[in-house]
RNA sequence: CGGGGUAUGGCGCAGUUGGUAGCGCGCAUCGUUCGGGACGAUGAGGCCGCCGGUUCGAGUCCGGCUACCCCGACCA
């Protein structure tokens, strides 16, 4: 893509509504535009990277059998009011609307029941299971505060993935499935090393949930960290019983701040049982299916990693979800035919063999607008090309994470 | 929802005892520059958050509202 073309500019300055280092850094930068607190649009460069965030879960979703659906948006308060999650005293973040006949209706927070109701139709036998269900979905939760820029919001895509299954045993294996998946999932986005498995409060069905989270002093979350690293867990639920429960020391912790960017819940029969979704044993005697639920707001994703891996001058993407895997900078003011043609020709060639480029066409700027652009958006490998490197004959390679330079001839990229 | 703060051009900000709204960045045109956010000249761009009040006169004083940010509470 030539920058040229592109709508968005980056700019020095954050507006000064915005705080959080994450959503300074996606405006400036001209990922993301502001709608209204805790509401982001995604403009073409952050697009490009949610898209691949997405890619990357979809293909770790897949990997543990997952089925992707989209289910809707507008909720039916009928549904809800069966789970008695419909009223503001059991679920305080709806956002209730009515229709034109004076109906209500919900924008959805999050997916249990309207999947329950659908895998009604097609789940009745022992046969029929397991099934895992999931899909990209924007989340609406009317947050009394939001905070941090994208972190905290009131509209974001969430991943969220439904297990049905006939037993706790079963529930538990694929419970084990999702956290390993996740697990990859934060690897590949560059911040598995950072990103802890979480003991947090469970429910009726299970003692404990699990956090995904992210250490960064960024963190509205605090966490105790075992310091052999071996488990992490929540605040919420550092307590004596649940020490003694784990078999721990509470001298063997470190305190924490951290983002939780993944929640894994083993629902049990809470929905089922509710909403009727039963099956029929081998026997033909009926049970409830045993749910669990696997959740990623890839916005908030999104914002931790930019968090983590920033660095003075701006965004460092990993390379698996940058925008683009090469930002070819053209320093060419005096509109030099053989700069032009070497820096066209290495975009096709790139470009050919798969890699995607941004190329940084613009004339009347100077290089040191364009370095300042290209560190704050942050793309892994910077190509210069120039009348000094054309007269080299060789290409000028940057890392923007290292900072390291390295010369190439043009054949040798990618 | 409790507490604190902010609101002036696209962005960042100044605006004194109330007296015709200013600076930097950005933008447009021209010229000079040309490898780390260059320089000069000229120019465009404002319901000063909204509503009401005081006053001859309000960006400025008073009242109300709204939005945004921060802290706290909340976050199956």
């Amino acid at each position: 893509m030539r920058q040229s073309q592109l709508f968005t500019k980056t700019r020095k300055e954050a507006p000064k509504d915005e705080v959080s280092k994450s959503a300074q850094l996606l405006l400036r930068a001209g990922f993301v535009a502001k709608e209204m607190a805790g509401v982001y649009s995604m403009l073409p460069l952050g697009l490009r990277v949610q898209n691949k965030i997405v890619g990357i879960i979809r293909q770790a979703m897949d990997a543990i059998d997952g089925q992707e659906v989209s289910l809707t948006a507008l909720q039916d308060p009928a549904l809800w009011k069966a789970t008695d999650r419909w009223d503001d005293r059991n679920v305080d973040n709806w956002f209730k609307t009515k229709l034109k006949n004076e109906a209500e209706a919900g924008l959805s927070f999050t997916h249990e029941e309207p999947l329950t109701r659908i895998m009604k139709q097609y789940i009745g036998s022992y046969r029929d299971l397991p099934k895992f269900v999931y899909q990209f979905q924007t989340k609406f939760r009317n947050e009394l505060r939001v905070k941090s820029g994208l972190l905290r919001g009131r509209e974001f895509l969430m991943k969220d993935l439904y297990s049905f299954t006939t037993n706790a045993a079963e529930l538990d294996a694929y419970y084990d499935r999702a956290a390993a998946a996740y697990k990859k999932i934060y690897d590949a986005v560059g911040i598995g090393k950072l990103t802890h498995l979480t003991f947090a409060s469970g429910g009726v069905f299970s003692k404990f949930s699990h956090e995904f989270q992210t250490l960064t002093a960024a963190g509205e979350d605090t966490i105790y960290v075992a310091k052999d690293k071996s488990l992490a867990i929540n605040k919420e639920v550092f307590t004596e019983d649940v020490l003694r429960d784990l078999g721990r020391k509470k001298d063997d912790f470190e305190e924490a701040k951290s983002i939780e960017v993944g929640n894994i819940f083993k629902l049990g029969t809470r929905y089922s049982e509710a909403l009727g979704l039963t099956y029929a044993d081998e026997s033909g005697k009926s049970h409830p299916v045993v749910m669990g639920c696997y959740g990623i707001g890839i916005g908030r994703l999104l914002a931790t990693v930019v968090e983590i891996m920033a660095d003075e001058k701006g965004i460092v993407w990993p390379a698996a979800i940058a925008p683009f895997d090469f930002h070819l900078v053209e320093l060419n003011p005096t509109g030099n035919q053989t700069v032009k043609k070497t820096a066209n020709e290495l975009v096709q060639q790139l470009e050919q063999r798969g890699k995607e480029v941004l190329h940084d066409d613009r004339v009347d700027l100077s290089a040191g607008q364009k370095f300042a652009d290209s560190d704050l958006i942050g793309i892994p490998t910077r190509i210069v090309v120039s009348e000094k490197t054309a007269a080299a004959g060789k290409l000028e390679i940057k890392d923007r994470s290292s900072g390291e330079v390295r010369y190439e001839t043009a054949g040798k990229i990618g």
